[in-house]
DNA sequence: TTAAGTGCAAACCCTTTGCGCAGCT
DNA sequence: AGCTGCGCAAAGGGTTTGCACTTAA
């Protein structure tokens, strides 16, 4: 179903299906719940013995983008990842500042924020809300360890 | 007052205070509304006669950083900017993706997030919270234009 | 057939690092 | 004297680009 809409906006726009677009997509769909950088899909499809370049990696990334298909977040590391764009469901990213764990979190205030910013005539197009901390897992570990040392 | 406290984290640290670092301290607090990266950083001391590497513009942002004088920020253009850290009040960005401006949005419904998160164990440290989108200015301009066509 | 797409390697660009010299303490 | 800090230039590392070859339509 990613894939039809792929084929639908390359028709529109009068570019081509071609192999490495596929693949690249699905690299996306079967590693949904990951956030994978333009590396990391290279290395995927280099060990599934697809050779995609790691040009033509780029290249469909920014289509993809372009295409709504995939979301682009910057966890600040210098490493751009994607995940699949899933309209309906809005979340966003805690990043554990020990373990590095990244949890999705569903947030149902940003509502009340979109509204305002509407009421001010700002038009919103994607969020971004990252949050930086301390995961409950890590905060347990240093907790029994500064007990320990009792 | 940033200088103050500056001096006050070199001394903690038994770091020195130098020329240097407070030139590139004070460039944030001679353009406390803008976001400015490295680069900026240095042409700004540049074309002030004011000579201080690169290497040591970098050192000392992250110096800077690290002593929660300033804060790194994020557009996703492969560029971190920095702004002075202004502990009291938190604020976020809209970035308008047809003029480039960034609005500093401030947010009181985030209180509300944070509450919940840390009642799922959750602690924060730091939060960034983007919104890309149309700017009131871009959308108005957009519609007299579409208007004018008719 | 022919314009779009691909692969390769080199180029880019922001950032980091190694190293010898300078300057506090 | 012994570190810390600086400037310079080179190296790093993710991303982009030029160009000749290949391929979808």
């Amino acid at each position: 179903m990613y894939i039809e809409t792929l084929k639908k906006e390359l028709k529109n726009k009068k570019y081509r299906m071609t192999p490495q677009r596929e693949l690249v997509l699905k690299v996306f769909i079967d590693n949904e719940s990951k956030h994978l950088g333009a590396e990391d899909v290279y290395r995927l499809l280099f060990s599934n013995k697809h050779t995609v370049s790691k040009a033509t990696v780029y290249r469909t990334i920014d289509l993809l983008v372009e295409f709504g298909l995939l979301r682009k977040i910057d966890f600040g590391d210098g490493i751009y990842r994607y995940e699949l764009a899933k309209k309906e469901k809005m979340h966003h990213h805690f990043i554990c500042k020990i373990c590095g764990k990244i949890y999705e979190i569903e947030e149902k205030h940003l509502e009340i924020i979109k509204k305002e910013l509407l009421s001010q005539g700002f038009q919103f197009e994607d969020f971004d809300f990252k949050i930086y901390g301390i995961c409950p897992k890590c905060s347990k570990k240093a907790k029994n360890k500064s007990e320990n040392k009792k």
